[in-house]
DNA sequence: AACGCTTACGCAATCGTTCCCGATAACGAT
DNA sequence: ATCGTTATCGGGAACGATTGCGTAAGCGTT
């Protein structure tokens, strides 16, 4: 026999509402002199508990607000419900809207996204990485810094059975689920739009070279070459390191001197086409008129730009909800892995004034 | 009497290192053949532990590499050693560059950030406020959404002594710290300085009517215009609800038609300066001859648009790092609440083209 | 009446860590 | 010889939730 839910609540009036201390299963089990196993698995309507008993503690713990401590449901199951995401920065268009896809989906599924920001830096990668597997995260969302060379600290992740999933910058090195743009096809697409315009000579700035998603840039922008019958030219490809603003100027300044001039450029990355507009524009040279430009960007703001600028983009917001799906699938272990570790997004191509 | 360590490490190395399992306390202390609780005493350089002993394990864990298990120190402290940050966007730049700051001081502190996006909405905001709670963060860092007019949600943690800092967008109603730009001083440079450029009538495009930022930029821009000596025509103010474009369209439009036609726009917020710039631009009008526009904003770019986008910057990252500072503060009670709650960081009037 | 079965619940272990109590030596002081 | 100290360590109970196992009560069956 169990006292009735007013008397109950009566007596659980007292509790001291002005504290942090939460309502446990065990304030629920003595309040209703039942067990914390009886209260448990009433909570989780198991079948083996008296309808009227679960009504009872289900109108009691929604009274009294209860909320699982999932501190240690945790510990129990050995699992965090967060998942980490590492990103190079999160102040860039491309990352902030994949955030926002990840954290769509993963919300909507139980899980809490832990961001952390490599800022293009290795060793803040490899120090995030850590952080990510001591924190004991439910899997890793990650687009590699632009100065990771070695992979090694997640290779080790992924061999010891850790959920990894990479999206946009992948490494090839790494069998397992990868989410990226179709970068052949926009490289192609953005390459074969210059040349169809008449562009001639098109110089190609893009992201270090080691890169999966640079690599293929490339080729996409050789095929186009090729589709016109231009020979590749390599001293027209440059390979960013750091993404700034003086950095840039070096490679514009070199890409104009070569002889003959380029008559276009493409760029890859949100931050490669900004720093690269802004030296152009700062120089005063006139686009398309001069040198034609297109970007490899997610920027916002593109058609605000005097010219405005055209882009490849990416689908940012896909991209990180497709991550974060496969990256649950792994942690949930719905599915077994495929074969087919490599998913690719159609890029769009917007034709704008540069 | 114990094992030597290379001894030990022979015997450990049979460890299934292929598995996710994590090496516990418990496995240091079969391993070495001693208690859990020496282990953890050797571990946190306890003063009762010899040390030979700790100099034992501290070597077993550092080769083992052991990691406490945040999940059951958390349960045993009754903390996460994580902090909750909710912002309307995070696709935005102000916004971004806070988080960043966050990012940057927590991690220092040994706190995980973990983000959720109101998305301007009342309802998500409330959802991700019991999220928060849910999941025993050990504070929350809060810019409110521009449709919040009901704080209770926030107020309610306040009073049960969860530590909370407001930033940017601050509630006037809860009583703790609150992180802001100056905006006061930021919207009369900005409506200074379009005076002072023999702009007459100024328009005043702003956020919700409830928000204590859009108040306190309100009384900027009119003693910026007390100060010159201009009436305050309180139909030139318009308050955004949901910063779309077709919302901004209806703004420009009514702005438009006014008799005498305003000169000059002032506005709030990334996304309204952006809106506000491409209903202009689309529409061709001409800037500044037809109609100058300011921007309380911290877009990257604002001075790569056509024309280059006057702005009043606010510091967003030091923003970020201040606010979180004083969450912590509150979180280890380092010290007891002062009674200036609100903070105010100087802006910058940044005068380019328009 | 003795048995088995179902229903409905409690006990206690468990997750990994911390920490309050002891416990046990060794050693000097009385 | 007895006691108090000091130095080192272990036992075991927490933290909150989950779960395998045990079992009492109630009921029907033979």
């Amino acid at each position: 026999m169990v006292a009735s839910l007013s008397t109950i609540l009566e007596l659980g009036k007292h509790r001291n509402t002005t504290t942090l201390e939460a309502i446990t299963i065990k304030d629920i089990a003595k309040a209703l002199n039942l067990s914390t196993s009886t209260v448990s698995r009433a909570l989780r309507d198991s079948y083996e508990i008296n309808a009227e008993t679960k009504r009872l503690v289900l109108e009691y713990a929604t009274k009294m607000d209860y909320r699982p401590n999932p501190i240690a449901q945790g510990l129990k199951e050995n699992r965090s419900r967060a998942i980490a995401v590492i990103v190079p920065e999160i102040a860039n268009n491309f990352f902030s809207e994949a955030i926002t896809g990840i954290e769509d989906v993963a919300n909507a599924m139980g899980y809490d996204v832990v961001i952390f920001q490599s800022h293009e830096s290795y060793e803040k990668e490899v120090s995030n990485v850590r952080n990510v597997v001591a924190r004991r995260v439910d899997g890793l969302l990650i687009s590699i810094s632009n100065q990771t060379k070695d992979v090694s600290h997640l290779s080790d992740l992924h061999e010891r059975g850790f959920p990894l999933v990479f999206f946009d910058r992948v490494s090839d090195e790494i069998d397992t689920y990868k989410v990226v743009a179709d970068n052949f096809s926009g490289a192609f697409k953005a390459t074969d739009h210059l040349l169809s315009t008449g562009k001639k000579r098109i110089a190609h700035i893009t992201s270090s070279a080691g890169l999966y998603i640079t690599k293929e840039r490339l080729s996409g922008y050789k095929a186009a070459l090729e589709k016109h019958e231009i020979p590749f030219d390599a001293s027209l490809v440059h390979y960013c390191v750091n993404f700034g603003y003086i950095e840039m100027e070096g490679i514009i300044e070199s890409i104009l001197s070569v002889d003959p001039m380029p008559d276009a450029i493409f760029t890859a990355s949100d931050r490669l086409a900004l720093a690269c507009f802004e030296v152009l524009s700062k120089r005063g040279i006139r686009c398309p008129e001069d040198l034609a430009l297109i970007g490899f960007t997610n920027l916002k703001v593109a058609h605000l730009l005097s010219p405005a600028l055209t882009t490849v983009t990416q689908p940012a917001f896909e991209i990180g909800q497709t991550a974060v799906e496969l990256l649950i699938d792994l942690i949930e272990k719905k599915k077994r892995m495929s074969s087919t570790f490599m998913i690719k997004l159609p890029t769009e191509l917007v034709v704008r004034a540069s």
